[in-house]
DNA sequence: TAGGTATATCGGGAATATCCGATATTATCA
DNA sequence: TGATAATATCGGATATTCCCGATATACCTA
C-alpha cells in the first residue's frame, strides 16, 4: 500500500462516493440480474449509472481505486465486478493513527 | 473538517513529510534559538530548510495543511509556529473506519 | 524612522488530474 | 461467423496542482 497513491485516490468526490456505495451495495444499487447477490461486487455499468459520468471515466476511476489497493475486481463473463478491500481501510486507519 | 480537502492536503509527498516531522519536533529539528521548546510548534523557516523547497512554497503548503485542519499556527513576534492538531488525525481515523 | 528578518501573497510556467468521445478488447449468443 | 453487450484503453481539451521568483506585509531593533 503506497500511502500517497491512496490519498490521491481519495482526493476526488466521485471516487469517495463510489467507495461509500460499495460499502452497502444492497442499499445503493438495484439487484443485478446477472448475479444472485453482491458477494462478488458491483458491475461497472451500475456504478457508472449511479455516478452519472461516462463509462470511460468511471472505468478509469475504478482502476485508480484498484491500483491504490482500495478495491478489487473479479471478471465474470462480460462483467467486471468491483468490491471494497476492507483490509485496506483498516490498514489506512492504523497508518493515520500511528505513522502519519 | 471537509474530508475531501483533508485528502487533497495529504496527497503530496512534502506535506506528508512535514506532518511526520511535526510529530516529533525534537527529533526532526534543531533547537530553536527564539523559543524554549517546541510547545508552540516549529517556525516556517526551519520547516522550509528541512523540506528543501522555497519559502513561498512551504508557506503555501503549511496554509493548505491549516485550511484542512491538520495543523494550527501561532504568531509570536516575527515567527509563525506550526504544530499538529492531533484531534484532526483521530477524527480522520474514525472517519475512515466508519464513514468512508 | 530606517533597515533587517520572517512570513504571506501574487503571477505564472510546467506537470498532472479530470472527464470526455472514439475506438479496442473480450465475452456472449444466435 | 457476425452482431451485440460490457469494459478497457487512447487522445485530447480544460482545470487544477506544483513550485518557483518577485513582491508585499508584519515585526523587531538600532
Amino acid at each position: 500500500m503506497k500511502q500517497l497513491d491512496v490519498f490521491k485516490a481519495l482526493s476526488n468526490k466521485t471516487r469517495l462516493e463510489i467507495l461509500q456505495w460499495l460499502k452497502d451495495p444492497e442499499a445503493s444499487f438495484p439487484a443485478q440480474a446477472h448475479t444472485s447477490g453482491f458477494e462478488v461486487g458491483v458491475c461497472v455499468g451500475e456504478i457508472q449509472k449511479k455516478a452519472g459520468l461516462t463509462q470511460s471515466t468511471v472505468s478509469e476511476y475504478l482502476s485508480i481505486l484498484q491500483r491504490a489497493g482500495l478495491v478489487e475486481s473479479t471478471r465474470v463473463g462480460q462483467w467486471t465486478y468491483y468490491k471494497r478491500k476492507e483490509s485496506a481501510f483498516e490498514e489506512l486507519s492504523k497508518f493515520i493513527q500511528s505513522d502519519i
